[in-house]
DNA sequence: AATGCACGCCAAAGCGCTTTGGACATGGTC
DNA sequence: GACCATGTCCAAAGCGCTTTGGCGTGCATT
């Protein structure tokens, strides 16, 4: 059932029923009915491809995912992103595109999206310092927000982002406040900008208390259960161990807990550790008391609020660029404590 | 640039030009080449949208996600899988659409797919046993193949699955080998077709062993880290606690081996372990000796291999269903041993 | 009675591509 | 010289929508 034998059945031009369906003022109330009717009688779906090549518009949000060589690391919070954003895409109206791209393609990916009217945006995920993909973007003119921001990006772009900074900031205090003095940071790569944030949210918090920053605490590498093992037990065998570390997600924690349970220590009595947690669905960690004190902030709420931006950002471009800074909570679990003296 | 310009600018028809790039016989080489270079050196894409409509094809390939209430778990593989898909369309020239559907709204999903002509095809995840989805599809009319098999369905349809029954007999057999007696197995949800299939691997293992199945030793539920903890310990509390388990997922297999820790026994010499391991870039376990004895097969690989499988299906309807059975290896880590005596 | 204005509807022109069904040369066959 | 096959090219007709511009009709205004 297409549009022309919809408007055959019901004796109307295609413009009248295009226009009813498409609520347009200048049709009766009574025509209306009559034609909401019909095509819900008959399940009526106006063709995608016929309706976008009409309007200009594909109704198609794009999410790039570089593929780094062979062996590309999977973010594991991809899927809970995806997810949220995808919920909010199906509410309003659009549909989501995913594009693997070898790296280095990307520039190319986004040139050629735009040229076949693939898409109406995109989202852009996991900036690096510097980050050229919005420079680019402005430049082709492909309306996109950003999950996360880039540090030395001069120009305004739309974000959503959790303040990885403060959140850091708050651990560190908290954990200096437990009297621990020194501090370890399990971080992710400080290419990325969350990664770059989190140390300095750590960094700042240190000196503020007057406590100074120990290079030999702190590691950075990709997040898996096994570096957060390494590390951890690294730290641990250092002639002054910390007596806390501060953790980038909870897959590395599960590593650090291993690390530190294998020394035969307690962890939240021998050693404390926060951990930033993203919520992953596979990974909940929300008992009346959690497993794990940690920074919480719902990585599939920001892909719901990310998607809202991109649509807002194609529907209204004139509108200055949006950002959304969510705090992340301090969530108290057994995982840390006083300490030890 | 589109192809009423390229085609002035070349003082040819458009006939010709979109002939000359779609690679009909019917243009001579010296008229083909100046084609082809004109279109290199604007940057010429075809409109994605004009095409679809004129072609009647969307070159699109859908993969619907079910939104299970507000708490939906994502599945882990997620992420893998739709790397290993996404590359298979990127190098096949074809786009990947996600959808998140809300649970029970998937049939009108499906249904209005079609009828949208969105996609040209589609990629079912996650079967349960007796997966209505299967025959929906065939009555819908579009390809489609399946991430993994559907007991009960009475139709052929295509599908990639790994041999999860021999891998979990094969794992339990080599258990017994090792001296196991009482093998505990810690599954993922049963009324899913993959853990119901490992299940009778486990069954049929030990039934031609001789061995009988203890109820009390089996466990099933979703997947998470501390479900492989609680089941682990549940078990090992047991007045004759398993030896050994057979363990549905590496993000599980970290809470049995935390369990095993705990109960200050050490894994590969007090109690073993089996995992499936289905290769997760974020939970990589390759080193030279695996920490983990595992069953060991790439999701990311069953993503290219069903999208390929997806595209012939769409190309060359009238072919037999195809399937592909792909065999986990049996890998060898530190995380087994003979049993103690 | 002439004018103006909503109101409700429609014909037709796109959107940018593919594809059908020729047209026109050229050259070889009989 | 008539005929046919072959090689190249093209005009025009879609694909299924949206949107522009306009056409009647009826009613209130002047």
């Amino acid at each position: 059932m297409n549009l022309k034998q919809l408007s055959a059945l019901l004796g109307l031009s295609q413009t009248t029923v295009s226009r009813a369906l498409n609520g347009y003022a200048d049709v009766s109330a009574a025509t209306r009915a009559r034609v909401l009717a019909a095509a819900e009688a008959h399940d009526y779906r106006p063709n995608t491809r016929a309706r976008a090549l009409a309007t200009g518009r594909s109704g198609v949000i794009g999410h790039v995912i570089p593929r780094i060589n062979t062996h590309a690391m999977v973010n594991p919070i991809f899927a809970d992103f995806i997810a949220g954003a995808g919920e909010t895409y199906s509410q309003a109206g659009y549909e989501m595109l995913i594009s693997v791209v070898d790296d280095g393609e990307e520039e190319k990916a986004y040139r050629s999206m735009k040229r076949r009217g693939l898409v109406d945006g995109l989202v852009v995920s996991a900036p690096r310092m510097n980050d050229p993909r919005i420079a680019l973007l402005d430049e082709i003119g492909l309306p996109y927000a950003v999950h996360g921001r880039a540090t030395g990006a001069d120009r305004p772009y739309c974000w959503v982002d959790v303040n990885n900074r403060r959140a850091f900031a708050r651990a560190t205090d908290f954990l200096i406040d437990l009297g621990h003095r020194r501090i370890g940071l399990i971080n992710g790569m400080e290419t990325m900008d969350f990664a770059h944030r989190r140390r300095r949210g750590y960094e700042e918090a240190l000196h503020a208390r007057g406590l100074a920053v120990d290079a030999a605490l702190t590691r950075q590498d990709e997040m898996t259960e096994g570096y957060g093992w390494r590390a951890a037990r690294e730290l641990l065998a250092l002639p002054d161990p910390p007596t806390a570390f501060l953790v980038s997600s909870v897959i590395c924690m599960l590593g650090v807990r291993r690390a530190i349970e294998e020394a035969g220590l307690m962890l939240g009595r021998d050693v404390s550790a926060i951990t930033h947690d993203d919520q992953l669905s596979y990974l909940r960690d929300d008992g009346p008391v959690p497993t794990f004190t940690a920074t919480r902030s719902s990585v599939r709420e920001a892909g719901q609020r990310l998607a809202r931006m991109v649509i807002d950002r194609i529907d209204t471009p004139q509108v200055p660029h949006a950002h959304e800074l969510l705090e992340a909570e301090l969530i108290i679990g057994r995982s840390t404590g006083p300490a030890p003296r």
